[in-house]
DNA sequence: AAGTGGTCTAGACCACCTT
DNA sequence: AGGTGGTCTAGACCACTTC
């Protein structure tokens, strides 16, 4: 046994997951929704399993839908958290004793773990913006409704940060900021630069990604108001989990 | 004939993928090189076709390799172009003369197609943000080295342009922006939502994206000084092909 | 126990690109 | 002409979830 005599113009699997997108995308089938399994599109369409998998396999790579082992397949969810990149860090929230992250999630619970602080020689990009090789990183995790949501590793100048609180895992009220600015190294300036990519290995387990799912990469870098750059950081997002915002004046 | 009895830990197929990744990333394949063909890598690890082509898969399905047809697969390049956020849009720049996009490719020739011009009912969302149901819609696709990098559709109040500029293909010196400005209604202040995810087949199509791939999608609302919205721009990126910045003050 | 997705084999024909 | 990736079939065993 073959395939049909004349191929069609559109490869059979790529038809059935047309019809399920379609399904998605149209509401027919809603958040969380069961989609057909293998089984049933090999009954419905009469195609091998591999075929079956494979229509499914588009979907799942699309982010549309997330497999669960020895359960199904579902349709995706989608309810991010909107984080909003000038406004937030205004001034007005870290310095009255308000940790930057609050501002993002709006009142809904979040956890920090995967916390790691440690003095390094900082790769070349980092080292070439700070202008200081030595530098003390602080790594770590946050979850939002118990799902990990965001990889963060900040970079800070050794010589200006040692001894502080910034290199303990308790910073104090208003975080790192705050304490630079007892410092007297207030960030009065940020630069974002942000990228999409699929998640590194590594990034999907921690992040528990499922497949599809794309991740931001944002690099900031903050400087104080005579242009001394105080602190790098990278940031890595599960892109399903965010909506960023953005505003600025002409 | 089976699978060895004891499964190992990790399947084979990652495991052939982690390989290939690891001298991706370490360098010792470069931009554009060819990977391991489907028989080669049959022959090497013993494996079927099947599995061959899911290790394949993987880093194609990551990003990191491209499949061309009839001639193998090989390293996927990254040469993204850098995107202003905050400090393209300064008055400076559309206010003399200069278009928006030029700010972004800093010197490198790109050209627009897939112009349309459409009188339409605006989608819920769009109407809700520029309070009007009826608008001019421009949509147009933006290509830098001959290679298609990002689509736009522009939004603007049908009353507030209907007879200008705008709703012809050539919008003249400064763009839409300038026109605007030429009725009394200059962009004063930007908001910008943004998200990244798996593109839509016909984006898929439209910016010829290979598989892994994601795009940025970011929806653009412009608002005069007075804070009326006369536009809203709904724009995908082709991921990797951009990086985009944004900066401004806490 | 039954059903599900995850992995794997061993074939096949095809369109396409390179040589 | 030969090699490449693209599609497809028909099986198999497994771990896992659900009932």
């Amino acid at each position: 046994m073959q395939q049909s005599p004349v191929p069609p113009e559109t490869p059979i699997y790529r038809r059935i997951a047309d019809g399920l997108r379609e399904a998605i995308l149209s509401g027919e089938l809603r958040d969380g929704d069961r989609l057909p399994g293998e089984n049933a599109i090999m009954a419905q369409y009469g195609v091998a399993r591999a075929t079956a998998r494979q229509a499914l396999s588009v979907l799942i790579n699309e982010g549309l839908a997330v497999p669960k082992r020895g359960s199904g397949v579902y349709v995706r969810q989608f309810r991010p958290i909107r984080r909003h990149g000038s406004r937030r860090l205004a001034q007005g929230h870290w310095s009255q004793g308000q940790a930057i992250w609050d501002a993002d999630t709006r009142g809904r619970p979040y956890t920090v773990d995967e916390v790691q602080i440690d003095r390094e020689t900082a790769d070349d990009d980092v080292a070439r913006v700070l202008g200081s090789a030595e530098v003390w990183v602080r790594r770590r995790r946050y979850s939002v409704d118990g799902r990990p949501v965001q990889l963060s590793v900040s970079h800070f100048p050794a010589d200006l940060v040692e001894g502080t609180a910034i290199v303990r895992e308790d910073t104090g009220p208003g975080g790192a900021y705050a304490r630079l600015g007892d410092l007297g190294h207030s960030p009065a300036h940020f630069t974002e630069e942000l990228r999409a990519r699929m998640p590194h290995p590594h990034e999907t387990v921690l992040l528990d990604l499922p497949a599809g799912t794309p991740v931001i990469a944002i690099m900031r870098t903050a400087y104080t108001a005579d242009g001394t750059p105080v602190e790098v950081n990278e940031m890595v997002l599960d892109a399903a989990s965010y909506v960023l915002q953005y505003d600025f004046d002409a």
